[in-house]
DNA sequence: CTGTTAGCGCATTCAG
DNA sequence: CTGAATGCGCTAACAG
């Protein structure tokens, strides 16, 4: 017994001199109306009381519990920044938000936070960069739970209801272009690929970029884990390269070649370039500052809630596509301007 | 109706030829044993049946929910770093942790999450920098949920079980001396005003250290919000001062004072030292690394979850006082080293 | 409009 | 060891 025992509609009903289903009707404004003066006695019983209602009892009882869970890998950055915006709109339409962390792309903690989650019948689930796989996670999740993907490609229709996927790929073909129209001849893309599926989109766009290119540039990859950016950084120096341009993983693979290139007094953005993604805080306040593709985390989260929403049988607009991908917006510094 | 339907004890109990009360024992391991048989029957009907545990009915029925909600102001940065290793504890201890963020200290939407979670019947609560009054914690939360705080200073016992707070305050005062003993012969603080009580304690912490200062050394306070930081850090340059020492709210003031300070070409460690709070990962990677405190999350984390975990009736070592203050620990970094 | 009743899914006595 | 019965707090028909 942890709580002292809670209030509940039983004493409620008592205090007012009605009956629960009176009560209850009253504090959940459902259709059915009552009188101005059980309504006033009700309330002012429920509020000397301190009542406050028991939504497991409720969701028990309705079979709908209002709540949606949200996976990500870590509480922070990019992930953050997305949590928060979908707790704003599901919060918008009458839902909340109990957001869980994979500590880092953990396989068996994301699954155990799945369960938990699945076990308290949330509506409907939202997940980022699942760690585990399309078996796994469907031997889990085939419990009929609706499902949303945040950056998961090609996903099996029977696991989830869709995606909302962020336009990686695009922003970094761009990139390719806008470094080579800023005179860049080595072009080079820091991938992460720790950050298995996102790093491979983001690589697969550099590439795409690349083969685009109206005159061929030489470019190579490497990976911010075996790197030992001081050295990297020289021998780029030393090479035959006038002015390298560097994609980065995000603002923080690009904030550490920035703050190397400081260190080895590298002119940016005469003989460097640099963009990296996501538009952290970091970024602007780097210096140089940061060239960075901006999130448009309301788009985002308003067309995952959305696709829940609509699976509830809410009546709200939403996209047909089962994979919705959402644009980045680029946001030029310091570290690109000429 | 939002699940098709889920599979309830009852259907494994029919399926394995037993009663539900059986199922119940067999799937929670509880105290009463049941032969292998029945234990093979029901494991195997569970499996194949895909049940899956209604929490939310569990805990009506026994009045414990296993879950401890989290509330924090927003989710990254060092309130990521301190919800994950929450989690973790909370799951070394058999509860979940469901995290919530008031979107920046906004007291609107901590309060409705505040809400959300005690109708949840949460076993427990954290909150970290709550924004909303003592009087307005209190009406709220007098339900008899437990209530932990984090960076909780001075607040009323009948409202708080507890709190765990950092030592900012000490980290600032040593912060001083340290700045002095380096030759400082201006110090300034940084400071933040937007988070208010834990402004105050570190503003606190850096009078304290300039008081105890053997020989006096000339200081100044300024706050983010209305700094003009070029122009600051210029004028500083042009005063009297040899070597300037600024205490930084936090990594990410330090970091841009830090950019700013290498725009204008200012030399640090010499003319310009820089301490930081919290151990940021841009503190390590900016240039020149920023000197910087750290905070032990797993201590902080252990002694919160314990503290719940002890008014929960389990048995496990904790600290005595309300107000249990973790140490920083000073990391030195280039900013300061001379 | 208001009260009565029957569950929601599960844990827990208390008899067999 | 197992099962029938009761209740957790609340909602949803359905009667009055």
């Amino acid at each position: 017994m942890s709580n002292p025992k809670q209030v509940t509609i039983v004493e409620v009903a008592a205090a007012a001199g009605v009956s629960i289903a009176t009560v209850s009707n009253v504090l959940n404004r459902g259709g059915i109306r009552s009188s101005k003066e059980t309504i006033r006695k009700v309330e002012l019983a429920a509020e000397q009381l301190g009542y406050r209602r028991n939504t497991n009892a409720a969701g028990l009882s309705r079979n709908k519990t209002f709540e949606i869970g949200l996976i990500v890998p870590v509480l922070g950055g990019y992930y953050g920044q997305l949590a928060e915006q979908l707790q704003l709109e599901a919060h918008r339409a009458g839902y909340h938000l109990s957001v869980f962390s994979s500590g880092g792309f953990d396989p068996a903690i994301e699954r155990r936070n799945l369960e938990v989650l699945l076990q308290r019948r949330v509506d409907g689930l939202i997940c980022h960069g699942l760690a585990m796989g399309f078996e796994s996670t469907r031997s889990i999740v085939n419990s009929g739970t609706p499902l949303v993907l945040i950056n998961g490609w090609g996903w099996p229709e029977d696991i989830a209801l869709g995606a909302v996927n962020l336009g990686f790929s695009e922003a970094c073909r761009q990139s390719t272009k806008l470094l080579a129209d800023r005179g860049c001849d080595l072009l080079v893309y820091v991938g992460n690929k720790h950050s298995k599926v996102i790093d491979g989109q983001r690589r697969q766009g550099f590439e795409t970029g690349i083969a685009q290119l109206s005159s061929p540039i030489p470019h190579q990859f490497v990976d911010t884990k075996d790197l030992d950016m001081e050295r990297f950084l020289q021998e780029l120096m030393m090479g035959p390269a006038k002015r390298v341009g560097i994609m980065a993983f995000d603002d923080y693979v690009a904030l550490r070649l920035l703050s190397m290139a400081n260190k080895l007094k590298i002119d940016m953005p005469d003989r460097l370039q640099l963009i990296g993604i996501n538009n952290d805080s970091v970024s602007s306040h780097a210096y140089p500052s940061i060239s960075t593709w901006d999130i448009p985390y309301y788009l985002q989260a308003n067309t995952a809630i959305s696709k829940l929403l609509h699976k509830f049988g809410h009546n709200v607009a939403t996209c047909e596509e089962r994979e919705f991908e959402v644009p980045l917006t680029f946001i030029e510094r310091e570290t690109t301007k000429i």
